[in-house]
DNA sequence: AGCTCAACCTGCTGGC
DNA sequence: TGCCAGCAGGTTGAGC
């Protein structure tokens, strides 16, 4: 379900219900994620909740003792509620906090984390080994054409596949993928040492806009994403070329194709992007 | 080094 | 109505 948009819409979502508030309790009804759940995550009941950050699709949830990481996969959802609420199907974890509300991860597909990453007194700034190798965060300076432009000298695969890379740039998936390469008009199969330093000033401002745009309309609902307060997602509507196969383009009306890219479905406009 | 592909898991949809 | 194949927003790691 989450992309970048998604994920930032459930950071704000919860962070107001979680700082500042002390764990009272973490239940693990199902430890079998994409990895297990350590049990040192215990190692946050009884602290404070100083932040939750967000870098890339991962989401952390500060304490003086370490950070709770959560990334919610495919089909992971986040809600604030309260913690006498019976546990539904596939609510594998639930932080609880002393003023009674919970924190619950929801995952079917159980693609998703739950990981503890503890702050060390030697290792105190380390960033999780997951985050290591991350690119740069989209809406960033540090993300920029220069660095598409460098990074995909000698680079056959596909345009779509290359900012689809986390080393390249982090939290472009699969739909705004799509839109931003319908936004900036470029073929998503072209081979990404192929497209231009000016294209690529495009691609990098269309990326930024889209993922900017879909967070203040509560991120893309399709299925199943909802967000914190149980809303669906407004930006499905906006979309302008993903899952809409065989529909005209709202430019020039010829109909969207669609292509497998990288195991991934892609959409385009064959005429508006070259 | 760079690229492709299988795998992780459940649920929903569409065709027969 | 039922069954089964195919597909889904992500990421890692094996293998070429």
């Amino acid at each position: 379900m989450p992309e970048l948009p998604e994920v930032e819409v459930s950071r704000l979502g919860i962070s107001p219900h979680l700082i500042n508030q002390c764990i009272k309790s973490i239940i693990v009804r199902q430890k079998q994620l994409r990895w297990p759940i350590p049990d040192e995550i215990q190692q946050a009941v009884g602290l404070e909740v100083i932040d939750v950050r967000r870098r890339a699709k991962y989401l952390m949830i500060d304490t003086e003792a370490g950070s709770i990481i959560l990334h919610l996969g495919m089909s992971g959802k986040l809600r604030v509620i309260e913690s006498s609420n019976a546990p539904q199907k596939h609510d594998h974890v639930d932080i609880v906090l002393e003023n009674g509300q919970c924190l619950r991860y929801n995952d079917p597909r159980r693609f998703g984390a739950c990981l503890w990453h503890p702050h060390t007194a030697i290792e105190k700034q380390e960033p999780h080994p997951l985050m290591v190798n991350l690119g740069p965060e989209p809406l960033t300076d540090a993300f920029d054409s220069q660095r598409l432009y460098d990074l995909s000298r000698g680079k056959t695969k596909a345009v779509k596949n290359f900012i689809m890379d986390n080393h390249v740039v982090v939290g472009v998936g699969n739909i705004y993928a799509s839109e931003a390469l319908f936004f900036s008009g470029i073929d998503p199969r072209k081979a990404a040492a192929k497209v231009s330093k000016k294209r690529y000033q495009s691609l990098t401002d269309e990326i930024k806009k889209v993922l900017a745009h879909a967070i203040t309309q509560g991120g893309t609902t399709l299925k199943d994403f909802a967000q914190t307060d149980g809303k669906p997602g407004y930006f499905a509507q906006e979309l302008q070329v993903y899952g809409r196969a065989g529909k005209p383009c709202n430019r020039c009306q010829s109909p969207i194709e669609s292509v497998v890219i990288g195991q991934r479905n892609s959409f385009y406009c064959p005429k508006c992007q070259l």
